[in-house]
DNA sequence: AATGAATGAGAGTTCATTCAT
DNA sequence: TATGAATGAACTCTCATTCAT
């Protein structure tokens, strides 16, 4: 097209033709990108199209529509978050709290400070309303999945004397609560804000193992 | 896009004339609502309009636009949730352990549960980027300052025994951490969710009492 | 009104009551200014009314509207124009050529000059479309009128051998063309322009003197 | 305000895709005539759309707005309008000069009558305000330079003794007045009006020979 | 006569999506 | 698969005008 007037005429982007399955890759990164920094509504079709590298009419020869990129990169992504999500807590005292607590808080630290993580947080929080079935799926199939067998460690490693039952232990879920707390103050903020994450962890460590240390 | 269309609007309504201040209240609240449940993009003007009783064009009479209404929210909401910060914790051994740290959690979870924080939070979330002074501003002014205040206490009160010294006093703003976890659980599951408040509150109790009791 | 946001609150103005009058020939005046300046779809009502001294709505309750007081405008403008009309040429040979033909610039410059003259002048070019019958009438009315008298009288001057017989005198309305094309000029760039006033004027009276001049 | 709807419009026309360069044009010869006729702040994108053969939507993927759109059109119609004028006087006594006035007459006149520069004219009259920058450099690039080259012509003409050293001479840009005298009649009477052109250009033709005759 | 809140009818512009190539 | 012209449905904001005081 010729924009008549003042047009900057622009880069000129030769036509490249991708197999199907990288350019719809391509499509969903870009979306989670601009997805994740803009929300659903404020982030245009082009917006994407042009991060993946080419112009809106052609995401639709991959996508349905907006929407439809929108849940396939929520099933994605929530897909891949489940995938990641191992139990690290071990009954069987091959490890000492303080190994496995550090290996928890490694895995979680690395994930709230992710950006990949972050973005689809920002979305869960912000438009889950679009895809309730999604969201509901996913957390009856694998957060409840993944809260019980967490648990279910958990209450092990008590009875083996291996944690102490505090209440934390009551609801294992709570522990990762200073984490979230860090990256909420983020998203707010928009830096990295309130408190030193180091700091955070740091108190964070404490507070687990003063709960978890059996007496 | 739009997602709840409750539109089925219906009166013919006479025109009503009300006071400025009262006409600017009513748009404040409705934006509140408003751009709470939706969004900023998502919200038009004609739904804020219709929720504070007059036309679309009726709005322009009180705010400059869109961005003027918002602006102006936030700005309001800001300042209430400023005032009602109040520190309870009393250094002077006037109220024991148990009497401050319910009056503590009463206050928060109140404020989790009410949809006019639950609404200021998400929109805190989503569009803080459209008023990133606004927001620095608070921060710096009423975030910052009720931290220190309140660290100040708690601290005056480990020094006075009240308190034992212990990671959560270290960083006192992480006390917070387990009721937005269920905050933050809430507003992705778009229902009371995951864990049963009441237990997370006891849970909660029981930790902060663990953390905080003097041995 | 009370703007929220960022009213920087202005002047405040007092309630003053006018006789009818006196503030409609306030609104007639504002009107011709802006009118003549941002022609009439770019005027708005506000405008006027603030150059008149009050506020949108009581000129109402002086003009039934926008067009209303289009109408009246010209109708008083061209009525005005009529007036001062006067022809100038004598033939009774009571004075000179050039007398004559300088008190015809002098009346002819000093219209062209004088912005009441040029507004309306801009107004006719610009909006006539909108009120044609109240063009067709002036000038059928008045303009017509005029121009007979006016070349009675020159025909008289030429029986009388005051004047001669020349291209001109068969059609004197063309006797004002330069100062016209000057004002177009003038209309056009905005500024004072191409030709400076005084030469277009000089060679005008030449030009008029040659062609007038009995030989 | 708009004052003739001819919008009696029709056909559900099938979607018709043509090159940019072609709809482009088409594209400003609507805008010259929708802007011609209205104005600008009285012509809708839809008109120039309608009149266009697309819609209102597809105007936007040729121009990036109305302003732009103004903004070409008297861009191209300027460039047109320098590249018609072209100096007819011919110092080297080739020609009559009957037959230099008569040309240069017939081209003025066929000017003055052209619905295109007449649309022109009425929108420099109009709207120049819009685009001063482009005036003006229409102005000076154009126009003076045009004045300039006429200006030495005619000089060169009276020292070769083919022209008469007259008051006209002095300043030739006057030799168009009556022309325009009466097409700014016809434009504001919006009628062929007030003289007969014939009439008109008879006397004009007669009065330049008069001037420029040598003696 | 004058005010200011409120209204209805647009107008420009954006954007997801479709059509023809 | 990919493109770019074209479309229809919004949505923000403006303005002449009316209503109640």
């Amino acid at each position: 097209m010729r924009m008549n007037g003042n047009s900057s005429s622009t880069s000129q982007r030769k036509r490249v033709r991708l197999r199907p399955e990288d350019r719809s890759r391509l499509i969903l990164e870009a979306a989670r990108v601009e997805f994740g920094a803009n929300g659903f509504t404020d982030t245009r079709i082009e917006d994407i199209a042009a991060r993946a590298g080419l112009t809106k009419t052609g995401v639709y020869a991959h996508y349905r529509g907006k929407d439809a990129i929108f849940e396939a990169l929520l099933t994605e992504a929530l897909k891949v978050a489940g995938v990641d999500s191992k139990v690290v807590w071990k009954p069987d005292g091959s490890e000492s709290l303080e190994e496995m607590v550090d290996t928890y808080l490694d895995r979680l630290y690395r994930m709230v400070q992710n950006p990949v993580f972050t973005e689809l947080f920002r979305l869960l929080l912000t438009e889950s309303n679009r895809v309730p079935d999604l969201i509901r799926h996913w957390h009856e199939e694998v957060v409840i999945q993944y809260r019980a067998q967490e648990q279910a460690l958990i209450d092990a490693c008590v009875r083996a004397g291996l944690l102490r039952n505090s209440p934390l232990t009551k609801l294992f879920a709570l522990s990762t609560a200073p984490a979230f707390l860090w990256l909420v103050s983020k998203l707010i903020l928009r830096k990295d804000g309130e408190f030193p994450l180091d700091q955070v962890r740091q108190i964070h460590r404490a507070m687990l193992l003063d709960q978890l240390q059996p007496r």
